[in-house]
DNA sequence: TTTTAAAATGAGTGATTACTCACTTTTATT
DNA sequence: AATAAAAGTGAGTAATCACTCATTTTAAAA
């Protein structure tokens, strides 16, 4: 078994309850929804490449849409796992007194968990546009749970004079930008450029320090 | 007149040299493709938004495909038009003593050009992905031309001190991030939301120029 | 007014689409 | 071993796809 069926694997929870012919529909319609596209990938292109009847896709699946989402909704829940942990302000305060650390933690954390589900985050981003349910989805997860923890953690570094005074809601904006901005580079523009990656990550954080520390 | 002016002058001319029911499916296709995605958009449906027969599309546009390109590739001209004004560093020179001043032009000056392109901007970094004459066209005019100008701006403000010793490509990519950042964020992301606009572009710049400014 | 070429049409093409269903095979339960 | 439920199959379906082409309409030159 592949790292990537094992990541695949571990990323639904519920794998367990997945036949393996229907394990085999899933990698198959990520590998080929990432490279062509939702809409211009076709179910028995799947069967195919799946190595199962097309029937069998609807057997599990009632619709196309229906295995899109049963792919990409539990990414977005393992995306912002780390946002809903309950006591996130006491882990800050106790590990993370400079926000250059926690800065650094945090990016390489989430950078390694994108690393290893490329393909899914490229769907994603890609599908998010013309998917509503989706849409619906993450503005519910994201924008109530993460942005409000996102300010939260903003505020307590203000409080400590780290960063500079700006709307919370800026400061998440730029941050993101940037961090995702590396992801993206990295990993979908040009991602057979060498890259010396901590150098690179070093001076990504380097400029958002700078940034968003308050000026002298 | 500016030679950016003419420039993209020179670019809309050949509209005049549209049919009227050409810029009917033009516009059409321009409406579908952003909303629903290239993909998922029929010719029938861009023909019956038009007004036309489905024929006069294929009169016209050899194929699907050369319809989508004959869209987005003016559209990428423009986008760069900027970068592709000849003396560019002699510009610098005399107008723009200071980055901070080069930013606030120049970032307001694409802003204003994306926002009354967002349909365009849209369809071509939601196609770019999965087609790959577009990839193409995109890395030859923006990884050759638009780089290496933009490396020679970050080189000529960091001979003055005024950018930190940085490679130039984290530079640019870095400050890329930030100002797409708020493109997506302000036009895609959450058009709906009030946003300060003002505001929220001096305190992008302000954030640009800590970030980049050398360390004291 | 006549001529001519480009523009526009829409019914028709074969291929492909997402999805169904009657049926067979596998697996689990007793 | 018998039975039932679940998993898997693949030929078949109507609808839709991008695209063609013989024909008609439009418009400007001669």
């Amino acid at each position: 078994m592949s790292q990537q069926d094992k990541m695949i694997e571990e990323l639904f929870h519920n794998a367990d309850e997945l036949t393996e012919k229907q394990k085999k529909i899933v990698a198959a319609a990520i590998d080929s929804f990432a490279e062509k596209g939702y809409a211009a990938t076709s179910t028995s292109e799947i069967a195919k490449k799946a190595g199962v009847a097309e029937g069998t896709i609807f057997r599990h699946y009632k619709t196309k849409k229906e295995l899109l989402m049963a792919i990409v909704a539990p990414t977005m829940a393992k995306l912002i796992a780390p946002f809903v942990i309950k006591d996130l302000n006491k882990v800050l305060n106790q590990d993370f007194e400079r926000l250059e650390d926690f800065l650094k933690a945090f990016i390489e954390n989430r950078i390694q968990f994108l690393k290893s589900n490329m393909p899914l985050f490229r769907i994603f981003i890609q599908e998010i546009p013309f998917q509503p349910e989706l849409r619906e989805q993450f503005k519910e997860h994201i924008a109530q749970k993460v942005l409000e923890r996102l300010r939260q953690i903003v505020e307590h570094y203000q409080a400590k004079g780290q960063i500079i005074e700006m709307p919370p809601d800026t400061v998440i904006r730029v941050a993101a930008s940037t961090i995702f901005g590396y992801i993206i580079a990295r990993y979908l523009l040009s991602p057979e450029e060498k890259w010396d990656d901590n150098a690179e990550i070093e001076r990504t954080i380097q400029f958002l320090m700078n940034g968003l520390s308050p000026e002298k």
